[in-house]
RNA sequence: AGUCUCGUAGCUCAGCUGGUUAGAGCACUACACUGAUAAUGUAGGGGUCGGCGGUUCAAGUCCGCCCGAGACUACCA
């Protein structure tokens, strides 16, 4: 065995990562840590994929930081975590950063590059920054296996993919439907939210609106409207284009509307209408005017200023629901069942903010209104016609423009920006319609108006929501399983499961999977030209047999892809079974698919590792962890594949962590410039350092601060603090040799303080235990910084300092050793998880001088385990007493002007309660050598002396007394001594409190004692301390010479004396002194290790201070 | 706009199922202590617990509304 390494004289973290992280490397510990554990005995655990094409941030290190912990700790808790890396490497980040890169569009694609051309680049572009990632990985210490990491490109990756689609598909889960989303027809593609959210996107423009009059039906009124002739329902549009659309009038079924007479102002015809009631004065503004009377209106001429109305009828949204009314512009009907269109339906998203109450619904445009439409019964069908193919359509064409077939407006755009430059008409189909519904009588009001509304970012033109084309996953199918089944899922914290992802499942909507994209994974669904026959390959070798199917049926010569990317796949052409060619539908999949699919395509299940899914070998993760952000990304869309595919959760217990902000609270950019780079932090600070202040400071799933003072304050209080702890040891280990050779002293045969640190580090280790278990990593970090800042360190350390350098190599010393590495070994494998370098460094120091432990890193040590029978809570009390008592006797000194230095002869405690002698008297020694005092005397009330106070227990008695408790306390706190005395005696009094009558017992009275009148008395809850502070010639010849070995001390130490040199001590001539060393000298002569003291009448060195009337010149010199 | 989270000392955070005078660390000031110490101790300043209302003998804690910050979803007549 070797010395304790005493290499590093002071704390550089980032030296620690450098060689630990050589030793890792060198000795394959990750390697070793996984499979030295029983694959039996696994902990599922799955990385989700980053993607390489960004550089990693500080949220990154956040995160799997995170993940690092919980796969460390069950790894010393015997389990076999084995961690996959993967890639995320499709999508549109990846798209948009190579058309940037390359200077082109979407509609350059298949032009100035060819679609192979583009994929290669997505591919190289992909990895990128691979390299970078892989380097932060390795640094931060986070142990993943990046050597067989999956890649969702690859071909096995796809052909997963491809067959948890085709079991959504044989379930029937898988269907093409449209919804409206928003499309750019200028660009002719749909775009995405992400697209959407481009800067710039929404802008203020002046559209055309219209309050457009429907005229309702009389006999469908309800009764109370029956009387009054025809009355019109009023909404308003934005986008006056899609009325010829309109197929149904949204009213809020609690939103009050009313009935009002008037002229329409541009046919000055006497009408009646129905709006919000609250809306009629921002709708019937000028020139409109509120009647007097009934003569006032009906008096009305078409050339008057004002048009007069009168407010009528008053009823609600419910009760006009289901209220027909004529189609407003028929230009169309409705294929599909137009009997149900037309009518007056009720929605929730209804406001009375502007318009008129009332909104107009054409499903085909808009979100809602399809939404709404849907839900009524019956259905509001859709405005679709037939197209010349027998297709059912919309009234506008991809291109943005009216079906040829709608009389005046048919073949004219909808928004005059679509006209290519300079041929848009002076009238827009807006201000057309509005004119056509003027003549009419059927506009109310037409006016500009100035709103929000998105643009393409590529065209700069109006986006369209418009019906589109998509596959979905009917989602919705399986909603009541998904629900079932989240609830057995431990979230972290446990609302965004309950509520976040919760109320999310209960609003589920079908799963959008189609992307109209280039890089991505390719839908494995191939039709026939009339949809009539479909089929949706499940594998490659499904794909390789149609393949030749089709090329004998069809006498092609088609060959299987080497990519299963576009635009090879796309050339496939398949047979049905009716013989007619089918194409692929040349969508792909949405990238989410791609990562909920990964539990399983990482495998390449089920071509492959059938077991590990079937026989639940890595399946479901028993833990998996990402930021918020991914509730209804990542989360969701492993737990619908799973739902949907396997009836099973993806995951156990899932950990979502929160945003790392900058120091401010604001979001980190670079636009901000108030980014923090990982590297540059792990590089100053160390790995350690910064992963303990980023599980410390805030509990994972809170918002991080991020402040890089922060990691420089955990360094120097957690890190610094055990560093030292840890010199210390090896400090007088080294001296006195201690290898942890002797055998080990039972604890109960160790000194109190020993039995109590040890208590301490049970209660630790349990408590630690418990939070990692329960992942509450915050709470555990903040535990091990308490015990070894706290107790650890400033107490168990600082009260033991003489048994480590003092007196010979005994029992006593053995134990403090064996006690301190003890604590120190298993601080270090409690820390392990967050602190896994640091920690690695600690352990292995300590185990290459004792070979105490069989394993050659902590990371392949076991979790300690408490040992309850080895903690003892009155111990730990009465060392709690030891500290207050000392800190309270401190205080009195500070208060007095006494130094510590200076002995005092005793303090008095009075007795709280009769065990409280025997607690103190246990830890006697520990107190009066803590704060320099001769003894500890006692007293009971019985001295006369003490007075005691009663206050009340407002727990106690809060419940009892109820109403009373006010008086009540008032009462108890007026009790005197003879009634406090009593109380105690008895165990019981009765008390009258608004006459009525309760027993007091003791548990509800708090006793505390007050001043002692000419006592130096400190008081901290319920222990009092009384300081004697007279002094007499022993006392403070005592405190001269502890003054003399301080001085003495400190000038060794300014010497560079070591420990162990011995010396002789000459000091000037002093009469007060020379008592002083009559008396100490043979204490001082051991304190500070001298051979000799003599007084000179005349000294050399410099005059020293040893109290305010003493000055003298002290020399030393070593032996 | 909706859903969710958060708001406690200058800063970062504790505060259990409601209970006495709301705590800790950092920072600041002063004084001590130290043969492990970039450590520590003692004392001090600093809080209408985001605001208003309610329930209760009692509210930082429970309820309602509002304000502010953030995330996600949606984007509307």
């Amino acid at each position: 065995m070797a010395a304790y390494s005493d290499s590093l004289k002071q704390l550089d973290l980032p030296l620690i990562d450098a060689q630990i992280l050589d030793f890792w490397q060198k000795n394959d510990i990750f390697k070793k840590s996984v499979e030295q554990k029983d694959p039996k005995n696994a902990f599922v655990f799955y990385e989700g994929p980053p993607s390489a094409n960004g550089k990693p941030g500080i949220h990154h290190v956040m995160g799997r930081t995170v993940k690092d912990i919980f796969c460390r700790f069950h790894t010393m808790q015997g389990r076999r975590v084995e961690r996959k890396g993967g890639w995320d490497t499709h999508g549109l980040p990846i798209e948009l950063s190579v058309e940037k890169e390359l200077g082109i569009t979407k509609e350059d694609i298949g032009n100035k590059i060819t679609v192979d051309e583009y994929n290669a680049k997505c591919k190289e572009t992909v990895m990128q920054y691979k390299d970078v990632w892989d380097d932060i990985t390795r640094k931060m210490g986070y142990w993943v296996d990046l050597d067989h990491p999956y890649i969702t490109f690859k071909n096995e990756y796809i052909e997963s993919v491809w067959w948890l689609l085709s079991q959504l598909y044989k379930k029937g889960l898988l269907y093409k439907g449209y919804t409206i989303q928003p499309y750019s027809p200028a660009a002719g593609t749909g775009l995405s939210s992400h697209e959407l959210n481009q800067p710039g996107t929404y802008r203020d423009v002046s559209d055309t609106t219209v309050i457009a009059q429907f005229l309702t039906i009389h006999e469908s009124l309800p009764q109370f409207l029956e009387h009054y002739g025809d009355i019109h329902i009023l909404a308003w549009t934005t986008t006056p284009w899609t009325l010829p659309s309109n197929t149904a009038l949204t009213v809020g079924p609690d939103i009050e509307y009313v009935l009002v007479k008037t002229y329409n102002q541009y046919t000055f015809r006497p009408i009646q209408v129905i709006l919000a009631k609250e809306l009629v004065s921002k709708v019937f503004t000028n020139p409109f005017r509120l009647a007097e009377n009934q003569e006032e209106f009906l008096s009305y001429q078409k050339d008057q200023k004002f048009i007069p109305y009168l407010v009528d009828a008053s009823f609600s949204g419910e009760s006009i629901i289901g209220v027909r009314y004529e189609p407003l512009l028929p230009y169309a009907t409705p294929y599909e069942n137009p009997q149900n269109a037309f009518r007056v339906i009720g929605g929730n998203f209804v406001t009375t903010e502007d318009g008129t109450g009332i909104v107009h619904t054409a499903p085909t445009f808009g979100a809602d209104d399809a939404k709404v439409a849907k839900e009524a019964h019956p259905e509001i069908p859709p405005m679709l016609v037939k197209d010349q193919h027998g297709n059912l359509v919309p009234l506008v064409t991809l291109q943005g423009k009216f079906r040829d077939e709608l009389d005046e407006i048919g073949g004219k755009y909808v928004k005059n920006e679509y006209y290519p430059e300079g041929q848009a008409p002076e009238k827009s189909v807006d201000v057309e319609i509005s004119i056509k519904l003027k003549i009419e009588n059927k506009a109310f009001k037409v006016e500009k108006y100035v709103h929000n509304y998105p643009h393409c970012w590529r065209t700069d033109k109006p986006v369209l929501y418009y019906p589109l084309d998509s596959w979905f996953i009917r989602s919705t199918a399986m909603k009541d399983k998904m629900i079932e089944l989240n609830k057995t899922i431990n979230w972290k914290p446990a609302h965004t499961g309950e509520k976040r992802f919760g109320n999310w499942l209960e609003n589920l909507n079908d799963w959008n999977l189609s992307r109209s994209r280039y890089w991505g994974i390719p839908l494995p669904i191939w039709r026939t030209e009339n949809a009539s026959e479909e089929i949706c390959i499940d594998s490659m070798a499904q794909l390789n047999s149609e393949i030749e199917k089709a090329n004998e049926t069809l006498g092609l010569q088609q060959v299987m892809p080497d990519d299963l990317h576009r635009p090879y796949i796309d050339e496939i052409i398949l047979v049905s079974k009716n013989g007619k060619p089918m194409k692929r539908e040349t969508d792909l999949i949405d990238v989410w698919f791609d990562s909920g699919s990964m539990p399983y395509a990482q495998w390449h299940y089920p071509m492959e590792h059938q077991s590990y899914i079937d026989q639940g070998l890595k399946f479901p993760a028993d833990f998996i962890a990402e930021g918020v952000d991914q509730t209804r990304g990542w989360f969701f869309t492993l737990h619908a594949i799973a739902s949907m595919v396997f009836e099973s959760v993806a995951y156990k217990t899932v950990v979502s962590n929160g945003l790392v902000l900058d120091k401010n609270g604001v979001k980190m950019s670079k636009r901000l410039g108030n980014v923090i780079d990982p590297f540059e932090t792990i590089a100053t600070y160390g790995a350690d350092a910064t992963r303990w202040y980023m599980i410390s400071n805030a509990q994972p799933w809170d918002n991080l601060k991020f402040d890089l003072e922060g990691i420089d304050e955990i360094r120097r209080k957690f890190f610094g603090t055990l560093f030292n702890t840890y010199n210390f040891f090896i400090l007088y280990a080294n001296i006195d040799a201690f290898q942890y050779k002797e055998d080990y002293i039972h604890v109960s045969e160790r000194p109190e303080i020993d039995r109590w640190i040890i208590s301490k580090l049970n209660h630790l280790i349990q408590d630690v235990q418990d939070d990692f278990s329960d992942y509450e990593p915050t709470n555990a970090t903040r535990k091990i910084m308490e015990f070894v800042d706290e107790h650890l360190s400033n107490w168990y350390v600082r009260l033991c300092r003489r048994r480590f350098w003092k007196g010979e190599y005994g029992l006593d010393k053995i134990a403090a050793y064996q006690t301190l590495y003890d604590c120190l070994l298993n601080i270090s494998k409690l820390s392990a998880p967050v602190a896994p370098m640091f920690s690695e460094w600690l352990y292995n120091n300590l185990n290459s001088a004792t070979g105490r432990e069989v394993h050659e890193s902590v990371h392949l040590a076991d979790f300690p385990v408490a040992n309850l029978k080895e903690t003892d809570d009155a111990l730990e009390q009465r060392m709690d007493y030891a500290q207050r008592i000392s800190s309270v006797v401190h205080s009195i000194r500070k208060k007095v002007g006494h130094r510590v230095r200076q002995p005092l002869a005793k303090i008095i405690l009075p007795i709280i309660h009769p065990s409280f002698i025997d607690q103190v008297e246990a830890v006697k020694e520990l107190i009066l050598s803590e704060v320099n005092i001769k003894k500890i005397e006692y007293i009971t009330d019985t001295e006369g002396f003490i007075k005691k106070k009663s206050k009340a227990n407002f727990k106690t008695l809060g419940k009892s007394l109820g109403k009373n408790m006010k008086d009540g306390a008032a009462m108890i706190a007026e009790f005197d001594q003879a009634k406090i005395n009593e109380l105690e005696k008895k165990g019981v009094i009765s008390l009258t409190i608004n006459g009525e009558a309760y027993s007091i017992t003791p548990e509800d009275v708090e006793i505390s004692f007050d001043n002692i009148p000419g006592w130096q008395v400190g008081i901290d809850k319920d222990i009092t301390v009384a300081l004697d502070i007279s002094l007499d010639d022993a006392l403070i010849h005592e405190g001269l010479a502890k003054e003399l070995v301080n001085r003495i001390q400190n000038m060794r130490k300014n010497a560079d004396l070591n420990v162990t040199d011995k010396i002789s001590v000459v000091l000037e001539k002093h009469d007060v002194l020379e008592e002083t060393i009559r008396q100490f000298g043979d204490y001082i002569k051991q304190e500070v290790l001298a051979e000799t003291i003599t007084f000179a009448g005349q000294v050399n060195d410099e005059k020293v201070e040893i109290s305010d009337e003493i000055q003298i010149a002290i020399g030393i010199a070593k032996i």
